[in-house]
DNA sequence: AATTAATTTTAAGTAAGCTTAAAAATATTT
DNA sequence: AAATATTTTTAAGCTTACTTAAAATTAATT
């Protein structure tokens, strides 16, 4: 196997991405969205990933694509090098967790084993990331942590932050300012039924009403 | 000014390198040989380098080609981010000399300013590299330091090493075994003229004899 | 100075990865 | 089932960066 291109890469993870959230095929057009390209730009690719000589997707035309046991491999490894550089990037050089999906993003594709051999055991071997995602150790397998929505809480009930489901810097930031990061032990007080906005209480006391936009996005560990 | 693609930033480095370790302006074939291609994809580059609406080189056909004042600073940034990171590398991740240069090559290229002055600042704004050689600072200084090769070196006099000619990992690895690493002071003992080989005494009081070849490319501070 | 040699540029062609527009296939609606 | 809408693919064309071969220019030699 000779080293892929970065377009290549970051297709792998685009249908990794689709694949795992949607739990079939990835469509041409989400991939298309996925990497702000055109649907044209996609087909075009997915022959090339395809062709026995790469082997990485498994692609009937007009019936969607999926990644072989090999694509498969190569698309967790680039999420295990993304997220353990945003490790790097908020333990060790001070970033906050909004800032650091660019540069992982690049540095994701920084080709050295044992370069990211070294990374892990500097960082002591992580297992999430600044936002709370899993990282997969070196074979690929994920830990799998037993997450609910803050939204499925029902009032009374308490959680503790563990991750989120979006990762836009702006939510991220709006989380920040609310106390509300990783590992902050969070009480529904209340839910207001009309728009399901949620009265939430934290353990310095605050007391404040979150949108149900912010608690569908929000992953906490029941307690 | 929008980013470069690596291609380019791969031509002003090494016209940089060229320019200054022969002090005129670089050749078509220099720059070939440097970059491992084809005159004809040198020929074509320059002159997309040259074009005002990029202006990084000055570039007469048939005549060579020099810096502008905008790409000797793009190349002067490209290795202080290459020799940052080679340190990192080697005081961090623990990688030896002879292990980091195809490592920093690609990670020269990560395009944000504000990481690699986060990582100034987490090494310590360190001045050299693990080569010994000169990082330039924010601005694009270097440090000049009175470095002359050890082959200079007269009968009982006194060098400490500070830097290396060639970087190649197997003159690397043959300094380490000798144990003629940055900072151990050398003295010459005698000088064979006949094949300009040199006997050197190190302080731990081992003694032996380094062919020209060695010597012309070991950079000592006279003592 | 003229010839030969070396260097450099131009020309033609390739591959990756993108674009827009048109055609084809699939899905949805009536 | 037919018509319409949506999705996907194909087609044609672009840019970057490379290749080899031929032409042009400059340098070296006689």
């Amino acid at each position: 196997m000779d080293q892929l291109s970065q377009a290549e890469e970051n297709y792998l993870k685009a249908i990794f991405k689709i694949c795992e959230s949607e739990d079939k095929p990835a469509s041409t057009n989400s991939i298309a969205s996925e990497l702000n390209t055109s649907a044209a730009a996609v087909s075009d690719m997915l022959k090339r990933l395809s062709a026995k000589e790469k082997d990485l997707v498994h692609y009937k035309p007009h019936r969607g694509v999926t990644l072989t046991r090999e694509g498969n491999q190569l698309a967790t490894m680039l999420i295990r090098k993304h997220r353990l550089w945003e490790v790097f990037l908020c333990d060790v050089l001070r970033f906050s967790w909004d800032e650091v999906h660019d540069m992982a993003e690049q540095l994701e594709h920084i080709q050295s084993e044992e370069l990211i051999k070294r990374l892990d055991e500097f960082l002591g071997q992580p297992r999430f990331d600044p936002h709370g995602d899993p990282i997969p150790d070196a074979e690929g397998k994920f830990v799998k942590r037993k997450q609910i929505l803050l939204a499925a809480l029902k009032e009374g009930e308490s959680g503790i932050v563990v991750g989120v489901q979006e990762h836009s810097p702006a939510f991220l930031r709006y989380l920040d300012k609310m106390e509300l990061g990783l590992g902050v032990r969070v009480k529904v007080t209340e839910i207001f039924e009309f728009d399901s906005s949620v009265k939430v209480r934290l353990l310095s006391g605050k007391e404040f009403t979150i949108s149900s936009k912010v608690s569908d996005n929000l992953l906490v560990q029941k307690q």
